[in-house]
DNA sequence: CCAATGATTGCCT
DNA sequence: GGCAATCATTGGC
């Protein structure tokens, strides 16, 4: 399994990045357990001049700030107090683009995703949704910071295929005003690990 | 200092 | 379809 490099991540498109990065895998080895799941659901956030973004007009604070670093990196954030969000940091030093990882398939580790939600038997809920991507594969607010070119915590090449690639407005962000409009989630067709969201309906097929 | 809230989820009726 | 859970971060005082 090929690990990307860190060139992948320098990508100043941050929207082609959020649709190349579906298919790949995600390795996270943490207290030597090994789990990996396939993205399969994205979303783009570009960096100062989006509204949806949490460095819109450059905001810098303390959680952000891993944001304005070199492409690379993981941001992970609590959400409602219960969910930790993985994003993929993107572009160079000082432009703070980042990747939501909405959902996954899971390939490897089971049975540590399973003991991660205390249950004794697999759905379709595991690894669908961002908060459960995080929780599916044992992401947490610590590992912000944390280099993806590390042995622990990584993004692999998968094989070839070919994927049925949907684009549509991103999810839960309607204070964006305009923004809100752009095609910036990308996801699997028909994917069970994709989030069911009536946004899903409107969406556009990418060639 | 302190109140408000969110790139959400899952359980309830 | 409605809504409670739960807390770090944020911004206002």
């Amino acid at each position: 399994m090929q690990k990307l490099n860190k060139e992948f991540y320098l990508g100043t498109d941050v929207a082609v990045l959020a649709r190349e990065l579906l298919g790949k895998i995600v390795v996270t080895k943490f207290n030597n357990q090994y789990t990996a799941a396939r993205i399969v659901e994205t979303e783009a956030y570009a960096g100062i001049i989006d509204r949806a973004s949490h460095a819109y007009n450059s905001k810098r604070t303390n959680r952000t700030e891993i944001m304005f670093a070199e492409g690379g990196y993981a941001y992970v954030y609590l959400c409602y107090g219960i969910h930790h969000m993985f994003n993929i940091v993107t572009n160079k030093a000082g432009k703070p683009d980042a990747i939501l990882i909405r959902g996954v398939e899971p390939l490897e580790g089971g049975k540590w995703m399973l003991q991660r939600y205390k249950k004794d038997r697999f759905d379709s809920s595991i690894g669908r949704g961002p908060g459960n991507v995080g929780k599916a594969l044992g992401i947490f607010t610590a590992h912000t910071g944390t280099s993806l070119l590390s042995k622990h915590f990584f993004i692999a090449e998968d094989g070839v295929n070919h994927l049925n690639i949907m684009a549509s407005k991103r999810i839960g962000i309607d204070y964006a005003g305009a923004h809100a409009q752009w095609l910036y989630r990308f996801f699997i067709k028909n994917h069970p690990q994709v989030t069911k969201h009536p946004f899903n309906k409107s969406a556009i097929a990418m060639l």
